[in-house]
RNA sequence: GGCGCAUUCGUCUAGUCAGGUCCAGGACGCCGCCCUCUCAAGGCGGUAACAGGGGUUCAAAUCCCCUAUGCGCCA
């Protein structure tokens, strides 16, 4: 059976160099993390931008740990990047299943291929008698490697083995040989196989081995191009060996670095937010963490930095990428973020709002007439770095009118000719119906020559007016104020302020 | 411990494969100035790097070797 698949494959070579086929593979046994976010992102990049296919696998052969809310978010996760898969657990394929728990059977039979073929080999020994002997041997000052006590078993052991029921796994035999892996971005590695040790393939309880699965799923899902992290570099030694056991040809390998903390060691959970969930809990735009994911090890080769999805797409290069660590700064994520905020629309910013503001407990502005709103959102705009950022600012326009904060009624109070300077407001502001932003720019211009006929200051009319409106010392620029709550409002308002300054007074 | 990979401003990077155009370009951050009713945003300017040592060459960030450091894998 696998002989045949052999021939199927050598037809098809030539299909798979104009069609790549490329796969994501992650292990439900966490959030999606932003590494793997990464990983699945080049995958994605290649394969949309290569008219290629793309695999999503589970590996949940840790039946322990991985669980169905994992897969979620993980799915979830991914769509929320806009990435999306052709075959995959919840969408089925051609080449499924795709979770490893489903595909145990295929797993045995090329093991037992593999046994057959004098490639493997049964092995006895308990994990309690390997950590003796390999405790001694460190003793000894040497390096453990597996010492194939169980290679040199005569059949009558075996035998005896197999009547008691001895619990055994399944080895590989590593041949002798220099194991040439070949990188796209690293280009040849060579390591002498003497270095790795007889692999288990099957674990005692009929499980598969994480070496052999990843290849035997590799082969039979037809993958072309194996893009994951820098951590696999040194797996795929052994993932090469058991190609060239099975007669097949390794996939194209590309080994792409690693994502780091700060501090320079592996990012994770002590870092801050690792899984994408939460990026986009904290207020992260998805175009925003997918663009500064791909910055991280690939450069278009020049000085654009900004880029969408779909320019990423056809931008994207695998040899473009770079083969040294990448270190995760918030502070870049931050402004890109930022960046990509101000491409929004007020509409599209607004309803990307809408959640956070509900969770925040600002339904009263959530619900507001989206034209509202979006005069509301884009006043705050330049104040945003992730969406969070703009819930303590839009707080201002649920201020009660005359509610001044302790701050803002000092000023008014240090002000001089703050009645006078009001009341000129006021009555500028009576001048105008509408609340367009042309009107609310005119209000703010007649505002400015009025001061300065009087002799003034812009900021001595402008100033008071800001802190009778909206009785806070910070906020947006006053169109948007008056372009917001409208002209008469916003004199009623400053009455209010006005009569506040009366009491305090008195 | 063995093996592997990596090493350009604090960080992400361009340049490295095809040595001269690089006393190294851009971006984030930081600092300063300008703009300004506030907070921001924006504009302008500044800061700062070829890990170290040997070679090869008329010429090296670029090629070769060694060392150091970091990271990873194996157990």
């Amino acid at each position: 059976m696998i002989s045949e698949r052999k021939v199927n494959s050598l037809d098809e070579e030539n299909n798979a160099a104009v069609k790549p086929r490329v796969r994501f593979a992650p292990s439900p046994t966490g959030r999606l993390h932003l590494g793997s976010a990464r990983t699945a992102l080049f995958n994605w990049l290649f394969a949309r931008g290569s008219a290629g296919t793309m695999v999503l696998r589970f590996e949940d052969t840790d039946r322990e740990r991985s669980s169905e809310e994992f897969e979620k978010d993980i799915m979830d996760s991914l769509k929320w990047m806009g990435l999306d898969w052709d075959e995959g657990p919840d969408i089925g394929g051609d080449f499924g299943p795709y979770r490893q728990s489903e595909r145990m059977p295929l797993y045995r039979e090329y093991a037992e291929w593999l046994l057959e073929k004098g490639m493997a080999y049964r092995c006895f020994c308990s994990p309690d008698e390997i950590k003796k002997r390999k405790e001694e041997t460190i003793r000894r000052g040497m390096s453990w490697r597996y010492d194939r006590k169980c290679l040199g078993l005569g059949e009558s052991e075996v035998m005896k083995f197999e009547k008691e029921k001895k619990p055994f796994v399944l080895r590989f035999k590593v041949p002798e040989m220099v194991v040439r892996v070949e990188d796209l971005l690293r280009g040849a590695v060579e390591v002498d196989s003497s270095e790795i040790d007889d692999f288990v393939i099957m674990r005692s309880d009929g499980s598969a081995g994480f070496h052999l699965a990843v290849v035997v799923d590799d082969i039979t899902m037809k993958i072309t191009h194996v893009i994951r992290g820098d951590d696999h570099l040194t797996n795929a030694v052994r993932h090469v060996m058991l190609f060239d056991a099975f007669c097949e040809k390794p996939p194209v390998f590309v080994h792409h670095s690693l994502l780091m903390g700060p501090d320079g060691s592996k990012l994770s959970k002590r870092h801050g937010a690792t899984a994408v969930s939460e990026f986009r809990e904290q207020g992260y735009l998805p175009q925003a963490l997918v663009n500064y994911l791909a910055l991280l090890s690939w450069s278009p080769g020049d000085e654009r930095e900004i880029f969408s999805l779909e320019e990423l797409v056809r931008e994207f290069r695998l040899d473009d990428l770079s083969a040294s660590k990448a270190i995760f700064d918030f502070d870049k994520l931050n402004w890109l973020n930022r960046q990509h905020v101000k491409l929004l629309s007020g509409k599209e910013l607004a309803e990307a709002l809408v959640p956070f503001l509900i969770s925040s407990g600002l339904e009263e502005i959530a619900r507001l007439p989206e034209e509202k709103l979006v005069i509301a959102v884009e006043s705050v705009r330049n104040n945003i770095e992730k969406l969070t950022d703009a819930i303590e600012p839009l707080r201002i326009y649920t201020v009660k009118p005359g509610d001044l904060s302790d701050k803002a009624a000092e000023e008014l109070k240090k002000t001089g000719d703050v009645r006078e300077a009001l009341e000129t407001c006021i009555e500028i502001l009576g001048s105008a119906s509408d609340a367009d932003e042309k009107t609310a720019c005119e209000i703010v211009e007649r505002m400015r020559n009025v001061a300065a006929q009087k002799g003034w200051k812009a900021k001595k009319i402008l100033w008071p007016f800001r802190l009778a409106v909206t009785g806070r010392t910070v906020g947006p620029d006053l169109k948007f104020l008056i372009m917001f709550w409208g002209p008469a409002t916003c004199a009623a308002r400053i009455k209010e302020t006005l009569g506040f300054l009366e009491d305090s007074v008195s």
